[in-house]
DNA sequence: CTCATACGGAAACTTACCTCA
DNA sequence: GCTGAGGTAAGTTTCCGTATG
């Protein structure tokens, strides 16, 4: 909780002293409080969380955010990036923060963690929250002006794609090595990797999906097939029984160039068998299925595949 | 060793902004 | 200029594993 207890003191403060340190260690202080006080504080979070989303109220807010989620360097990072909203020695790789707005939802996620704070500590919270104002997040700063939407340059794109190939995840290190490289903040790494991650496995469900649907497709047809094939076989037993009938199933074949139910021995493809095996030949469906039916199946066919009608 | 608690990371879900047709 | 859809950065909630007392 040290880490948790040294950002949460707070906002304006917090930012400007420490943190810079203690990087990615603090965590969000959300989370922990999330996580542990036995969640009671979901439900009040739940109530809270549409007044914690104005920033109206804490103007000092604009300064940065105190703990940035991760706390950490990320301020610092944080700080040379958008130097309080105000400067514009945004860098090459920072062209597209316009304004404070990107600053202002940072200053919500602080009163959210102040708010949260207070729950852990004990009753003040009600107070509080009553006070917020209830007002969308970073729908404006402290400005009054619309918060506008943080997008990543192409290159900070390229880069973080590149090192997503090579691994999935980060950490801490490697986290704040890339913020650095980038002028990002750690969390905004931090964050760019959670959403890519929640990409790449929606495509993958996407694709899994369309593959399971072309196989059932398939499975469709086959099944289509099958059941014909099967109607086709009964109605002949229906009828009177054909001569090839009345010949010894184990003498029965198939011809795989032909496709025809042959009847007679192996050796029909001989010198006399001048097609007489044809009198007693029945079509029935296509080569492949056919033949990857029986395999499937471990039809035992008593078919020689060399032999020939 | 077991249990309770705290913490951190990640996934899942949600929100809000931006772009474009 | 308005609008709806899609993409995406960021916030929130939940779950799980680990550390510690």
């Amino acid at each position: 909780m040290s880490f948790h207890d040294t950002s949460n003191t707070g906002l304006g403060l917090g930012l400007g002293l420490g943190l810079v340190s203690f990087h990615d260690q603090s965590g969000n202080c959300m989370k922990s409080t999330n996580n542990d006080p036995m969640r009671e504080s979901h439900k009040i979070k739940k109530v809270e969380n549409p007044s914690s989303k104005c920033n109206n109220t804490y103007p000092s807010l604009t300064l940065g955010p105190p703990d940035d989620d991760d706390g950490d360097d990320d301020d610092e990072v944080n700080n040379n990036n958008q130097p309080s909203s105000k400067t514009e020695s945004y860098e090459y790789f920072r062209p597209q923060v316009s304004s404070p707005s990107a600053v202002s939802s940072f200053s919500n996620s602080s009163s959210i963690k102040r708010e949260r704070d207070q729950v852990l500590g004990g009753e003040e919270f009600e107070v509080v929250v009553e006070k917020v104002p209830t007002r969308v997040v970073g729908d404006v700063d402290e400005d009054g002006n619309p918060r506008k939407k943080l997008r990543l340059t192409k290159e900070q794109a390229a880069v973080l794609e590149e090192n997503f190939r090579e691994h999935s995840t980060l950490n801490p290190k490697q986290k704040q090595e890339l913020a650095m490289k980038l002028n990002l903040r750690a969390r905004q790494v931090e964050v760019w990797f959670q959403n890519r991650r929640a990409r790449t496995k929606l495509k993958q469900t996407e694709s899994d999906c369309e593959l399971l649907k072309k196989c059932c497709d398939t499975l469709t047809v086959e099944n289509k097939k099958l059941q014909k094939e099967l109607q086709e076989l009964k109605s002949m037993q229906a009828t009177p029984v054909p001569l090839y009938m009345q010949i010894p199933a184990a003498t029965l074949s198939i011809c795989p160039s032909c496709e025809r139910i042959c009847g007679g021995n192996e050796n029909n493809g001989d010198n006399n068998n001048n097609g007489s095996s044809h009198t007693t030949t029945l079509l029935i469906g296509s080569k492949t299925h056919h033949h990857s039916f029986y395999k499937s199946n471990n039809y035992p066919f008593p078919h020689s595949s060399s032999a020939a009608c």
